[in-house]
DNA sequence: TCGCCTTATGACATCGGTGACATGACATCG
DNA sequence: CGATGTCATGTCACCGATGTCATAAGGCGA
């Protein structure tokens, strides 16, 4: 690979000067500057980024790592794959800032972030984001103090600067579009309880009830994620079955993500209950593949992965360069809200008001 | 940042010993090694991959190109999101063999490629992959001839190496097992006509029937994938409602992909028609969030993503050892089959014969 | 016409490692 | 006992850029 010697030599200039072609941070005269660039374009020529970065001691690289492209789509996994998403909204805002994003993936296996962290910080990384791959709280090993990192969809209890879904305005948001709608009775199949998600979404989906002076029913909540587990069907199954013969049925049913309102799609056509005529359904993630192709398309909530990729991005970039000084060392953690989208699968029993209406899609983008 | 001087200066030795403790390229004092470890430890000594990669030319990069991250999902695009099990492949190849990948993103420009590039160059990656989103034909800006590249689920006209999906053989394969299974009237509700894929399991759909001495019918044949047009549900719609008024209609309908067989139960039970029993599904990709997710679970064939990942790594890697040789220029393009995954979406009319079914399965895999 | 500033260019050291080679202390062997 | 070999370690140049400083030519005001 030609090098700004090779480069010099054919222009019969100094390696200086071709430097100052590159950079074009001193005046060069125009016609040495010609003679300079068809020696480039003659030889392919191409600097070497590491040599550059030993002199200037910055490498313009910040370092991502995720168990995301790694574990797209398990089924024992709750979210699922869409958190590349967020990975995306990274990309984009480094791009924005002429950073070049290096990307290593756990394989699912964390024993080995020491290492990966490792040859980041062997490339001299200038910050570091860690992506989980659904709404979780993590303990990484100890990075050195100058190197900044954000975490993005999970958190720690040590303080580290995290950009997070906000669960529990996504599901208070839903709810309450719902009541808006005319529902009364809202059952909410859930997620597995273990999930930090679990608890901020009953949160915010009782917040709603009580806004409206709805009292909470607990008969219409109920767990019916078993992590893809083959009985899971059947257990959806029979609670939809027990909630259905309840004296006064749920009219819509709240799944606990949208791969769970699919399951409850087949399983209410099954028993020949037509969607939403008969019982409205509403998820969760805004999965777009399934809430868009489902027939009707599926009311959802966004989980705004890109969203929270730009903001941990966005975070991270002004950590570097506001140097290591821990700013005002503000809100360590950021709560990202995604809007209700309103699809075929729910009922409008009552638009009741659609100014209001209008006021909430306004408030959650 | 610490550097082996402070290294060596703390342990009392020169800097070359340290250096000879990092590589384990020549015997050290065990006394000496251990007091060099200990002064690394202390000042938390990371070497600077940049200093050594300066001396050694060898940067241990790889770049890889991709429009997966950026693009899942889309609607317009026909496979989706699982590509990026490619770069899984990818990932799991180039970690066993010690070289670290960087993923860089097209953002759905392909403009931008000839940047990513030139700032992969910069870095002196030792190879380039470039993924594409769905099998399809490529034409890449001009690479330095010492930089050898690989293509995975795309190709070009001027010879690149390629790692692609055997579209031709999954199709092939697939309505082979659905003949084995008893049916003989089989639609096939096509991908656009313009992706490469749409022809090759056209092939293979007629190779199939071909072998059985079926007789092709063109009346079950129909595109019904107009790239998420809000349309498209209706254009399936009548076309099923064309293919079940025909004399002898299908007894199972083949989707172009899993997203179309979900928009296809769903119209089927619109329709009152249960699956299978009624009338039996098939899809293609094995997308599992929807294939194992229905209800019942979708028949379909695998598209094998990790596993053309894992070729296109293993063959830059062999590449890259073999030096600039291009070896005896052999096969340009390198075809991955995937299994046919059977499920509950399709009936089984006759079980002719367990040992053949066998044989398909071990022939596909 | 001289001093000074600007423009255009080059010489050289430097960044942090590693390869080539040298050196000194022992051990081994004929 | 001297020749040879191995171990342990150090010296120094070099990889490919760029920062610092120097130099030379030309323009311009005093």
């Amino acid at each position: 690979m030609a090098t700004i010697y090779d480069v010099a030599r054919i222009a019969g200039v100094s390696a200086k000067t071709v430097s100052r072609v590159l950079n074009s941070d001193a005046p060069v005269g125009r016609e040495t500057r010609e003679l300079v660039q068809a020696a480039m374009a003659q030889l392919g020529y191409v600097p070497s980024s590491a040599a550059r970065m030993m002199r200037s001691n910055k490498s313009g690289l910040v370092g991502l790592i995720t168990g995301a492209i790694s574990l797209p789509n398990e089924p024992t996994m709750p979210s699922g794959l869409p958190d590349l998403f967020i990975v995306q909204g990274i990309q984009r805002a480094m791009e924005a800032s002429g950073k070049t994003l290096m990307i290593a993936d756990t394989g699912g296996r964390n024993e080995r972030i020491p290492h990966l962290i490792q040859t980041f910080l062997q490339h001299r990384v200038e910050g570091l984001i860690y992506v989980a791959e659904y709404h979780q709280k993590v303990t990484l090993p100890p990075i050195p103090a100058d190197t900044p990192i954000v975490l993005a969809n999970c958190f720690d209890d040590i303080g580290t600067p995290a950009v997070l879904p906000d669960d529990a305005r996504g599901q208070h948001d839903l709810v309450a579009r719902l009541i808006m709608a005319g529902h009364r009775r809202i059952a909410y199949l859930t997620l597995p309880a273990f999930l930090v998600a679990d608890d901020l979404r009953r949160q915010g989906y009782r917040a709603a009830l009580s806004d409206a002076g709805i009292a909470f029913d607990p008969a219409l909540v109920e767990c019916c994620d078993l992590g893809g587990r083959a009985d899971e069907t059947q257990l959806i199954w029979d609670t939809i079955d027990r909630m259905l013969r309840l004296p006064d049925p749920p009219t819509v049913l709240c799944c606990g993500n949208d791969k769970m309102a699919l399951r409850v799609y087949g399983i209410l056509r099954s028993r020949g209950l037509k969607v939403p005529t008969e019982i409205s359904v509403a998820g969760y993630d805004n999965y777009r593949v399934m809430a868009e192709t489902l027939f009707p398309p599926l009311t959802t909530v966004e989980l705004p992965y890109a969203a929270i990729g730009v903001r941990a991005a966005q975070r991270l970039l002004s950590m570097i360069s506001e140097g290591a000084t821990p700013p005002t060392k503000d809100h360590a953690s950021m709560l990202i809200s995604g809007p209700v989208c309103w699809r075929g699968s729910v009922t409008e029993r009552a638009i009741s008001n659609i100014t209001k209406l209008n006021v909430i899609r306004e408030d959650t983008k």
